[in-house]
DNA sequence: GATCGCCCTATACCTTCGTATAGGCGACAG
DNA sequence: CTGTCGCCTATACGAAGGTATAGGGCGATC
């Protein structure tokens, strides 16, 4: 799907001029008034980047901007103010912010900024689709089975699993093939590499 | 060992106040007029922060602050400024900076960020003392133990490795128990996981 | 030239793994 | 009630892994 550019910004003028100055490089841009117009209007599962304005009309932006992370919305972020100063880009960019621009900013900056923003929402969406798929298989585990899978990839042997879990060694056997089955590993090595990407988040 | 700040400041009246308000919080600290004084006192195996000036009198701190990143010189670094604009903060955060602060600050401020730096700093060393252990030990496979290794990590069965080698089975197995030896690994699982950190840089 | 480390191979034996086949028990839905 | 699913067990056999013992060739270093 092709990338959408989000615009939140107060300023009419600049709102307008913003959105045709990246399609007019060919991206796709859309702006919004106000906060909520955005959350309602905006599709999660397309890719893109969010510009955002300190200033907005129903809600400060960095705030705005801490709360997206507090609840996942990780849509890559570039903050633009009129009246800025040091501390408040310098909170930005601890937030996570990809750039911080003052008013007014050359076109080749914001673009620039742009697309940094729009190759991190790549990259996220690839390694984030990833684990998903990963999470959904591991979802059709039996609790039994990720038990055996856990001490498993733990390097434990069948034997010792069976120990573990007071289970006869065959039943580890059969457990640790629906494990790997179900994962879609041929290999040990395969499975503990699954594994360790799930333990990491 | 205890952490040391490290103050790279213009200013010779700050520099002594901050010297002594970091002694008074029992942290110690230590002050160089010149990046030269810098570059050859500091230990470079003692942990630590550094609060760099951007104003310096032999080099620009933006700009040295940049080239320790490329010289793989991480000591987590806090940015002072007494006469800073917003670009210059940003490109300060962008290239790693713990914070950025404008003079005069509070002392709870520098404070806040030198913990913060700290405790960076730790984790840094944390990771990158096991990273080291596991370089060393994988230093001293031999050329094909390397390889024989490799193809393990990958899941590959003896006999595939032997023959993606052009090797007997039994010496697959040799290098395989070598291999596990020299990196102290018990199981496969746990080699597995070894090889991947040395994979992630 | 001798020693040492690295690389390679072989036979033999045991352990562990993987799979097939066959069955029992309990829970739950249709 | 019957089918299905999760869970558990057993015997048996072939495949793969692991160890021990016993070698040979090669290059470097002393």
């Amino acid at each position: 799907m092709e990338p959408l550019i989000h615009i939140l910004e107060d300023d009419a003028s600049l709102r307008d001029a913003l959105v045709r100055f990246f399609r007019s490089t060919g991206l796709d841009a859309v702006a919004y008034a106000s906060v909520a117009s955005f959350l309602e209007e905006r599709d999660v599962n397309r890719p893109g980047c969010l510009i955002l304005d300190v200033r907005l009309p129903d809600m400060d932006g960095l705030d705005l901007h801490a709360q997206f992370n507090g609840l996942g919305i990780t849509l890559p972020t570039i903050v633009v103010t009129g009246h800025g100063d040091i501390p408040m880009s310098v909170r930005a960019m601890k937030a996570g912010a990809v750039d911080f621009l003052a008013k007014p900013f050359r076109d080749a900056d914001i673009l620039a900024a742009v697309e940094v923003a729009l190759e991190r929402d790549r990259e996220r969406r690839a390694s984030n689709g990833e684990v998903m798929d990963v999470q959904s298989r591991y979802a059709t585990l039996s609790p039994r089975e990720k038990e055996v899978g856990g001490l498993i990839v733990r390097g434990l042997m069948n034997k010792q699993v069976a120990w573990e879990l007071g289970l006869s060694e065959i039943t580890v056997k059969i457990h640790r093939r629906a494990v790997m089955q179900k994962m879609g590993t041929k290999s040990l090595a395969d499975l503990v590499r699954l594994m360790e990407r799930l333990r990491r988040l």
